[in-house]
RNA sequence: GGAGAGGUGGCCGAGUGGCCGAAGGCAGCAGUUUGCUAAACUGCCGUAGGGGGAAACUUCUACCGAGGGUUCAAAUCCCUCCCUCUCCGCCA
């Protein structure tokens, strides 16, 4: 049985993370089967039992033979220097050698399955987290503003970008496909201010450092933050190398430090950062099939943050609200959103959703989502914190990381555009983007 | 794509089969000393897992890019892969 998530083309999960994960399970299996269950899903219990008993029974053996065997082979040696025969010693360490090789198979086929099944079982819930099957139980947690007052009935984005000749649907299907768009003109130059209004915003007035980081990643790096092995069929990848298209900048940000121990006064890391997010959307067939809502790919703001244990949920708040500053310097109307433990995504032990109100649809939609995802995916990509100074009895413990949009760009634009429409199809544009549009205060027809 | 050189602890850098978890240096930490931030000296100073101990600590095992192999014994020998650097080609 060969694991690909540990093939040797690219940089295996850290040991840290096999251990550490195969600890945890085996010291609490029930009560993380409690805590589970909340979210639903399923998890074959007896399975990994008898897998974390295997491993532990054979990791004994073999370090008791391992042991018989190095002091046998330093006997060897002294005879040697000693000038006594050693053929005897020799004979038998052979033996011992051929046993550890027998039981170092077992363990590597215990711990390939171990591994995989570990990597497949969903983060726990955080106690706060209200319970509940799907998104229809997610609880509010605040508004802001209200709605446009639209004297007109409020027409969609795309009636109103294809009209006024920045959002082109046709040539984006000649040229790609079903979910891809083409903007134009004033709406190429909106997106890219919406770009930079939410960079400069998070860098000089949030505390972030921007980042641009690679938008292909490779195997590990997908494993290490959660969307691989269970999601493979979300991602595009490239057929000859093993590189994926990145689905959001939380991966390559939070890969970032992947396996690297971070000094306690480093921490909080704020990282801001830019980049085209690529999903296949595979199931979402028919759904959000027009306008800009859902594509193959689009632009997306993405905050990431590595705190220390005792500080991330107070860190979580404030990512949000990062996130909600933005919203409210554009001045849309929004909503703020728990998500329950059935709608929460398979790495985050708590998540906030942030949903913008859009007119033609009556309805508030996703814009963003914020989540804490505590020590799940340091476990998997090793990322761990230490005290500076290195002092005695100082612990490394594994950070926890958070990231949250801030915001989905396309989904800005949308927003934008149906909330900021005029009577005579023509959109305002906010104050805020305004120098970033060169001092256009309106789009019109063109 | 072609040719070559390399990957050792936070960093630099020794180490070509056993006495090497790894010399030495730098940085860091603790202390001593000199009437000041500078210097000298001493000690400590990787990660993970298991056992023992209240704890300081101790003991076992693994790790010298990754994986496999040879051997009684591998940082050291062999194979595969990944990565980095230099030169040529190509390209933004």
């Amino acid at each position: 049985m060969t694991n690909p998530y540990l093939d040797a083309r690219f940089q295996p999960l850290s040991g840290t993370f096999i251990m550490y994960y195969l600890r945890t399970p085996r010291d609490n299996l029930d009560a993380i089967r409690g805590q589970l269950a909340r979210r639903g899903g399923d998890v074959p219990w007896d399975r990994l039992r008898t897998l974390i008993e295997q491993r532990r029974t054979l990791t004994g053996q073999a370090e008791q033979l391992r042991h018989e065997l190095k002091q046998g082979s330093d006997g060897v040696a002294k005879l040697k220097r000693e000038k006594q025969s050693a053929d005897a010693c020799m004979a038998a360490m052979k033996v011992i050698g051929e046993q550890i090789k027998m039981i170092e198979g077992e363990l590597r086929n215990v711990e390939e399955a171990l591994t995989d099944l570990n990597l497949r079982i969903p983060n726990l819930p955080h106690s706060s987290v209200p319970i509940g099957k799907d998104a229809g139980d997610n609880q509010e947690a605040r508004r802001w503003g209200s709605p446009p007052l639209l004297t007109t009935p409020a027409k969609s984005h795309w009636e109103l970008g294809e009209d006024l000749g920045i959002l082109d649907f046709d040539r984006a299907a000649k040229i790609s496909g079903a979910r891809f768009a083409v903007l134009t003109g004033a709406g190429a130059r909106l997106e890219r201010a919406l770009i930079n209004y939410m960079l400069d915003l998070h860098t000089t007035q949030h505390g972030y450092r921007e980042v641009l980081p690679p938008f292909l990643v490779n195997r590990t790096s997908m494993t290490a933050t959660g969307q691989l092995p269970k999601f493979e069929e979300d991602l595009f990848r490239l057929s000859d190398e093993d590189y994926f298209l990145i689905p959001t900048a939380e991966v390559p940000v939070t890969n970032l430090h992947r396996d690297e121990i971070l000094s306690e006064s480093a921490l909080p890391i704020r990282y801001a950062a830019y980049t085209p997010c690529f999903r296949r959307e595979a199931g979402s067939y028919g759904k959000d099939t027009r306008g800009l809502i859902r594509l193959h790919q689009f632009n997306k703001v993405e905050l990431v943050a590595f705190a220390k244990p005792d500080q991330s949920y107070e860190e979580l708040e404030r990512l949000t609200g990062h996130a909600e500053a933005i919203l409210q310097g554009l001045g849309l109307h929004y909503q703020v959103v728990t998500l329950c433990t059935g709608d929460m995504g398979f790495s985050a032990a708590k998540t906030y959703d942030i949903e913008v109100w859009l007119p033609s649809q009556s309805q508030y939609r996703e814009i963003s989502s914020c989540s804490n995802f505590e020590g799940f995916q340091a476990r998997r990509a090793g990322i761990r914190y230490k005290d500076a100074a290195g002092k005695k009895g100082q612990k490394t413990e594994f950070v926890h990381t958070l990231n949250g949009s801030g915001l989905a760009v396309g989904r800005t634009l949308v927003a934008i555009l149906e909330n900021y429409q005029q009577p005579d199809g023509s959109v305002t544009i906010p104050e805020v983007l305004r120098h970033y549009m060169g001092g256009m205060e309106r789009i019109k027809k063109e």
